[in-house]
DNA sequence: CGTAATGTTGACAAGGGTCAAGCTTAGTGG
DNA sequence: CCACTAAGCTTGACCCTTGTCAACATTACG
């Protein structure tokens, strides 16, 4: 559909020279923080694994494009998460920065005696991922939208005020919708009084209950 | 939409007096083998979770159900193969045999040394949750069908021959379709020649290039 | 052999996709 | 500082894929 324009893009990456720690590391050992411009690669699907990831601030997509150039995003991650699981030497998917963001790096191989303490951080990604699954495979798009919002709105603290970090474009991608469905479905939350759109990239929380409500 | 026959069903238990290995278990210590008829419950969401699991022989869906009774599969696991990973204390989803089966159990927690030796086999679980979020998301009905011919074709050696553990109703509850339309999909295939259909239960790949041609 | 579970097929409906036009916002350069 | 452009977003019209409902066929089971 889209989405390989960015694979075009210099891959911008330069050491932050003193990033305040924002998320607390996971015990892997040594890592260097890296930052990395909107839309540039964090690595890219074929590619030897070199290293876990944690962002420390910023959002990242992780995502798979079939050969006609659909895309499937798999998972966001925002301040603290751990990503680039999905290797077992090679990279399966794609990662990229959403936004601008801060990125901490684990060298790999991690240590055995490191591996207990990143089990259950790998096992929170494999949790969220089953769940992204019964999402997709079995809601309709309005729960689809709902779910996403209240998930985003958790992910920030849980303020009714929620900032995408991502376009419309990466929120189908994400839900197995077109952009034009996410799109007047918001429009129609708006129109039903259930959230304000102050601008595109904002979304205002009114009425959580009728989203719950919509979620299953 | 159903599904919900299988909880009122006796959980059949027994152990199995002298299990001859089937697969190679993995290192984790002291384990029990169990047999499990067709349909019983291996553990339920929101059961504390006491052990890994790995299928000795048979074969096993792990599924959430939404209150109105839609059912999402997020895997089916055969033979050699672990699961119950998504627990962090809890378990999130079902487990049911799907056939007859053996499982041996682990039980947790796991020490941590043995951390290192699991995680691989946890972040497998992970890639294909992922791979089946693409599928989910972002494939249609004659891709979804044709990948999961694929799979359970690899999955059982390569052999043509394809024995279906599960129901059309798993299927469709695994592909995020109906029973209905992967029936029409699997009889479109076979009016075309890719597929024959013995009975219900077994498929045999006629022309495995066009369900390649098909998975994107 | 009879009954229930499972699978197949058809007719029809609807949710969401496609295509297209127009609007808004942000970025760029004169 | 404003005009121009491009990217992103919204909205409408239409259509197609898939879901729904229903009837019937087949298989498994007691």
């Amino acid at each position: 559909m889209l989405a390989q324009q960015a694979h075009d893009l210099p891959l911008a990456r330069r050491p932050l020279a003193e990033a305040r720690p924002q998320a607390k590391p996971v015990g892997l050992g040594p890592h260097q923080v890296l930052f990395h411009d909107a839309r540039s690669e964090i690595y890219a699907q074929g590619e030897t694994a070199t290293a876990l990831y944690q962002v420390e601030f910023g959002a990242v997509r992780v995502y798979r494009l079939l050969a006609d150039g659909r895309r499937q995003i798999t998972a966001f991650h925002v301040a603290g998460e751990v990503f680039g699981f999905e290797a077992e030497g090679q990279h399966r998917f794609f990662a990229e920065a959403v936004s601008n963001c801060a990125i901490r790096a684990y060298r790999l191989p991690i240590e055995p005696r490191a591996a207990a303490e990143i089990l259950p951080v790998a096992l929170e990604s494999l949790v969220r991922a089953q769940q992204h699954l019964v999402v997709i495979g079995r809601q309709s798009a309005d729960e689809r939208v709902a779910t996403f919002l209240l998930d985003m709105m958790a992910r920030q603290g849980g303020r009714a005020q929620v900032e995408l970090a991502m376009s419309r474009t990466d929120i189908g991608d994400y839900l197995g919708l077109t952009i034009e469905t996410v799109s007047r479905i918001l429009s129609r939350f708006k129109q039903r009084g259930i959230i304000r759109l102050p601008n595109a990239r904002t979304v205002e929380i009114l009425r959580e209950p009728a989203l719950r409500a919509l979620c299953d």
